[in-house]
DNA sequence: CAGTATCCAAAGGGATACTG
DNA sequence: CAGTATCCCTTTGGATACTG
């Protein structure tokens, strides 16, 4: 396809934003991760294992962790005995939620053309 | 958090359908592929391959065969001497632009908030 | 140009056991 | 409960060379 010069530019921009987002998002699990706790606001640590099918405690915590070193996630430990940990989205994290509802509706929309096809 | 029963079976599908998205989406470079050819409409593969920082050859041939079988990219060989080869988004492919749109909102955003800090 | 083939290192990630 | 530690196999993916 040919492009004017200054649209060139624009794509490229917009390329190197798309790859920030992914480089946050990366990894098999975070935004099953990241939909679980923005579904149910709140949500600790042996909820979100049982939400998202197949992950491992070993990787829902190392994700965690990015997801937390990224500011997108909030930890914070309960003082219960045994002790929980909650997490919730940032008020960043949150902005995220309407990219959550996009991949829920194309997820299902997905389903229907291609598995129930 | 407390839910209703009712709620947590909504909450449920909806995690399923995020992972299903997600089953597509995997991989290090389909998304930052699909935006590219999503924003220059039609795109071969060697400027792909200049598009998509970092990737070798290799690892986009793979993906673009991936998202090919998942009907969201169409191959189309041209007849030109030597061959080129040139990949657009499928009538499927293209209700992706949504998500890529945010994606880019939402990579710009995350750059100014945490890189430019 | 648009791939494929091969080799190989590094990362991903499951299973299990253990700790405060 | 919420992790951490270890072991070890699998997948990813880079570099390079090759082909129609």
């Amino acid at each position: 396809m040919q492009c004017e010069p200054h649209l060139i530019d624009k794509h490229k921009k917009k390329m190197m934003a798309v790859q920030d987002s992914m480089d946050v998002l990366n990894g098999k699990w975070k935004i099953s991760i990241i939909s679980s706790i923005c579904y149910y606001n709140k949500r600790r640590f042996s909820d979100i294992l049982n939400d998202v099918e197949g992950i491992s405690n070993k990787m829902l915590s190392k994700e965690l962790k990015e997801l937390e070193i990224n500011q997108l996630v909030k930890r914070t430990v309960l003082n219960t005995q045994p002790v929980t940990v909650q997490y919730e989205l940032t008020e960043h994290g949150l902005t995220l939620k309407t990219i959550i509802n996009n991949l829920t509706d194309w997820g299902m929309e997905h389903r229907k053309k291609i598995i129930g096809e």
